[in-house]
This record gives structure tokens, sequence and C-alpha cells, in this order.
DNA sequence: TAGATTGTTAATCGATTAACAATC
DNA sequence: TAGATTGTTAATCGATTAACAATC
């Protein structure tokens, strides 16, 4: 059975970039005090189509919303933190003790959406045994035997473009099945196991073009 | 005239977010002694349709390839960067100089895509007037000044959410024209400012549901 | 009731893919 | 020539938006 590329358990990939969106915006709502929220308002906000809305949160609140009212903010939290896998954490590894590895390994942010790291791996001798946000850096070469014995579902990649994709290939025999790639490669993996890029070259060439044209253009 | 959203500079999004990685991949064929590239085996490589391979380089080529030898491998290389206006270098300044922002500041790959960070902003006294990878921390306070009078138009944000629209604000009144947010909330913007979302939350949320669906499929 | 809002069905729009003629 | 490959036109597919009935 072929799994559709663009679909993520049963919802299209642009609701599910929307989603956390909408999840960090009810939670600020939320905190101002307000109750219920409307979905022409949240568009308005958020600069979305106020039917996207409604068919994005119909996806995953169980009790949907009531006309004149709007939707209940709490439950719309407690819909999305559900539907998205918040509350069943994840382990991750790290691999690439770098500058931006450094900064993810310190960064607190990433457990409220399910995700922990737990250790991190780099070939470079003087960063093993030392600790970076308070976990351990190993030794690359135990990176497969200690992800498979932990039994770790994600892996995270920062390692130069050049060993990204060994490093790829020791997390997938090590029996991972997410993996997200801070490298500007392509990584080649079987088809089990997703692929996350988070290419900032491709932002980055993106506002270089807009600034481009911006210039040609005059404005 | 209204511009379309999803229009930047007269290609969508999609094809300018397959650009770079065309970019990459090409310049690691060109290391392997390969002259000319067809799109076949380009799209097998980057499992890409092969026909959406030849529109994206379509776009940007101005010699196109030759039937049965395929494109020139240095010169796509070279239209690709000209198209992405690569060449003219955008100055760019970071405020937050955070794990993130540090990460950041000393990343040397962003002037290969148009992009110098010449200084960056905090508001924490302590990092005031010290130096990270070479760029000088100016107080916070002083952004707005600073950034007109050198006529910048990139500015970074990698300040923790709360304090992330105030950032862009002053960022805006001095003049620049596209942001790079890095703060997981909306920022808002006059409509001539291009703002790139590098929303990790996004990602996250994709693997943590990727997972919670494989784990209930039994995977 | 009137008006705001929801949820759904139909129309539109853009991007991807298939088909195919042209060409080296 | 035969076969690989390009470039383009047409068909398909998915996502967005418009229209509208239902409802509080």
């Amino acid at each position: 059975m072929e799994e559709k590329r663009h679909m993520v358990g049963g919802i299209s990939r642009k609701t599910l970039e929307r989603l956390p969106v909408y999840h960090h915006y009810l939670e600020q709502k939320g905190k101002e005090k307000a109750e219920t929220i409307s979905a022409p308002s949240m568009a308005a906000d958020l600069k979305l189509n106020e039917v996207q809305v409604r068919k994005d949160l119909a996806m995953v609140t169980k009790t949907g919303g009531k006309p004149k009212m709007g939707y209940l903010i709490r439950e719309l939290i407690r819909d999305i933190e559900e539907f998205l896998g918040f509350h069943n954490t994840n382990q991750a590894v790290l691999v690439g003790a770098g500058s931006l590895g450094k900064a993810l390994l310190t960064y607190k942010g990433f457990e409220q959406y399910g995700v922990e790291i737990v250790m991190a791996f780099d070939s470079d001798g003087r960063k093993v045994n030392t600790k970076i946000g308070g976990k351990l850096i190993f030794p690359f070469v135990k990176l497969e035997n200690l992800c498979q014995r932990m039994n770790i579902h994600i892996g995270i990649i920062t390692v130069p473009a050049y060993a990204a994709q060994e490093a790829c290939d020791h997390l997938v025999a090590a029996g991972v099945k997410a993996i997200w790639n801070f490298a500007p490669i392509h990584l080649s993996v079987p088809d089990h196991v997703l692929v996350q890029n988070e290419n900032m070259a491709v932002s980055l060439s993106a506002l270089s073009k807009y600034l481009y044209e911006a210039e040609k253009e005059g404005r």
C-alpha cells in the first residue's frame, strides 16, 4: 500500500505545518484572559483564509465550534496537542556538537513539542565526555550501538554536509525512524524513515532572491 | 498591482525552494569530475519527478540542455547563482545573541548564499561590546539608528518569542526589507517586508506526529 | 428576529505529472 | 538509424477559496 508523500497520518502536510502556528497563537490568546476565539479573527491575525482555518481546526477538534461564539481556546489547544502527539515524548540524539548542535542542545523549547534530546555524538575527542546543556557527548563510533540499545527514534544531524550521509546511515542502522537534518544536503534513506530538512540555505536563497527582485523593480 | 503571495520574482515558491537543492547537488557532482548531468539522473538522485526538474531548470538556464547529453553542470551552477542573486551580497544584522544567535554568528556558510552578517544586537549588557564569530555585539537600543545609517536590508531575529515583535518593529522602522525569523511566533509587518520563518516547532511537530502515527499503525 | 459564525459542498487555482513531438 | 534526452502541451491532482445552508 503506497502512502501519499504529502500526507502524514491522514492530514495534508500544509495543514500539519499550520497546526503549531495555531497552537502558539492560541497559547498567546489564552494568556490574555480570552476564553473563546472565532475562525475569522484567527484568520485575520495570522493572515490566513478563514475557511482554511476552520477546515484545519475541523481536522483536529472533537467538539468543534459553536456558531456566533467560536471555539473554546483551552479545548483547541488540548486537541492540537493530542493530535500532534505532544504528550508522548520521543527521545532523540544529536550528531555533531558544533555551534549549531550546541545551540540545539541548550535550547529549552523542544520538550514542549514532544522531543527530548538525551545525548549527543561527536568525532572530536576534545568534546567527548564533556556536557553541553546537561547532555553528555559520546564518541561518534558509539552512535549505532548506543542508539540501538536505548531504542532511540529520532536523530538530529548537525554535522557538516560531507559527513551527513554517514551519520544518517548509522542512525538508520540503529533503528531511528525520523531524522531532523540541518545539513544542506539530500539524504538517502529507506522508505520507512522520515527525513525532515531544516534547510537554512533555502530560506537564505529566498531572501536573497526577494531583495534582488525588489532592487531590480526599484522598490 | 497585487503581487501573488506564492510567487517571488516570477517563479513559484516551490521552485525557489528546490533551486538551492539543485545548486548543492550540482556542486557535489562538479567535484566528482562530471561535466554534464541529465534531468532523469538528477531526478532519480533527488527523488523528484524528471519533468519537474526540467521545468525548474528551464526557469533559470539561458542555454538549456542538449538532447542525449543533458546540461552542462558548470553552466547550471552559474545560472542558478545568478538567478538567486548569490553574487550581490546583502548585509544583515542579527538580533538576539543567545545560543541560536551565537550559532548563526559563527556559521560560515551564509556568504555563499549572498548574505553577510555584519553585526549583532542584544539587550544583555554583559554581551555588549564582546565579539562572536568576529562580529561585534551592540546594545539593543542602538539597533534602529545603526541599521538605518548602514542601510541594512536583512534582519535575523533570534530573540525569545515574547521579544520578537518588538525586535521586528525596530528592524522595519530602520528600513529593513526582509526578516529571517527564528522565533516561533507570527510577526506583523507591512506588505513590502518579507518575513521568512524558520520555524523549528513546525518541523518538530511533524516529526512527533509522524512517530505517533507510526506507533499507532504498529510499524 | 437579525447577525455572526460554523461546517460543507462546489468552483478555482496552482503545481505536478503524463504524453509526445523535436532533436542530437 | 535507434535511443536517450529535451522542452512543451494537456491531464491530473491537491489545496485554497467562494458560496451557502444550518445554527446559536
